[in-house]
DNA sequence: TACCATACTTGACACTGTCAATTGACGTTG
DNA sequence: CAACGTCAATTGACAGTGTCAAGTATGGTA
């Protein structure tokens, strides 16, 4: 190979890259995932990573970024056949299906919420897909304010809302709250948020 | 020096060696923290803090005790003069030194809950060091539920509260909240999980 | 005075991220 | 058609890391 490549087959080798640094992620932990390793793992040279990320933090970031939008599709996913039903209960769904996730991919989880470089901002297009995973619950409450249902703006609401999953997602992950107890957990407080954030909630 | 360690001695210089490590930290960002930095900025040779602790692993253990004590000291000495005053306004002081501990201390904050070992479970002293943090909100919340003010177990409330918290700190802390807007949004946010929790609030 | 337990230091190693020089395969051009 | 030049890819090298293991030195004891 000798001649530019093509936009789309760096993008293929990036995402290559990216799929099996996620997979030594979530297979053999955070502590493992080296630039090195990642290299033998894909089948590559040692330095090639580096024509695709400038850094290990950029792919670190390139991670952060793709496992940010694996969440926001499976939350979307879980409200995908709801639509028609109650806000509260797609709200319900969708918490679920956040903390399904933190507790399914904790190492991914943890490495999409944890900044490498806390000196410089967030990237565009990670602030985008932040922006993106957020909205899956905020649109709810959005709709829900101007049907009148909210009894506080829906961006705090959904700050409060999705803290208090965030919050319960790191806990459990520190090893501070059982499995066992944590789904029902998560349930009780979602429904004390929504309680506290609509003015009369549906039905049971 | 020859004859064994007396405790005391022990525990002197590993105090010592933590204020090292915890000014690096402050001063120089968490990249900088290393035992061989660590060993020059204490005077000592390079392999010296590995007689105090057993592994870096270790050190940074005790680092995050030592922050989650000084985070609860903070929120201790927040209501040490408002014993009297009202039980929501308490816990709005607490919430309040709580989010200006993050703010001021962003790296020791981001230490103290980003656990380094995911694998094992959190050291008994640790875990210890977190119920007391957690306890002085808890603490106020039992009062408060004693006094039937609440409308959910304190225990329930004190995670949505503390999630809310953790969840706004991290928040900023990635750089997604300016600096600015955290304080009205942090007392706003308490306002509502806090009037969400109790029954019916105190004055203005 | 000789010893020796023990605090401390230095040597060494495997491993990391990453820069710089090298290699090697191809389309272009003389 | 052959020499070239371009550029992806590889390898060499280096500073820095955590940490084991061997060495050094010091001061109480026999």
């Amino acid at each position: 190979m000798n001649k530019p490549l093509t936009g789309d087959e760096i993008t293929e080798k990036r995402t290559m890259l990216l799929d099996c640094a996620m997979s030594i992620l979530e297979n053999e932990g955070a502590g493992a995932l080296t630039v090195r390793r990642l290299a033998e793992s894909a089948g590559v040279s040692r330095q090639t990573p580096y024509l695709y990320f400038k850094d290990k933090a950029a792919l670190v970031d390139a991670m952060r970024i793709a496992g940010l939008n694996r969440l926001t599709e499976t939350a979307q996913a879980a409200v995908a056949g709801a639509e028609q039903r109650d806000l509260v209960e797609q709200l319900r769904l969708i918490g679920e299906a956040y903390v399904r996730f933190g507790l399914d991919n904790p190492a991914l989880y943890k490495l999409v919420f944890t900044p490498i470089r806390p000196d410089e901002p967030p990237t565009p297009e990670h602030k985008e897909a932040i922006e993106a995973n957020q909205n899956v619950a905020e649109a709810r409450m959005k709709s829900a304010w101007q049907e009148g249902l909210l009894a506080m703006p829906p961006d705090r609401l959904n700050n409060v809302f999705w803290a208090a999953l965030h919050g319960l997602i790191s806990l459990r992950n520190e090893g501070l709250i059982a499995d066992g107890e944590i789904f029902e957990q998560i349930r009780a407080d979602m429904d004390y948020v929504l309680a506290c954030g609509f003015i009369n909630r549906g039905e049971k």
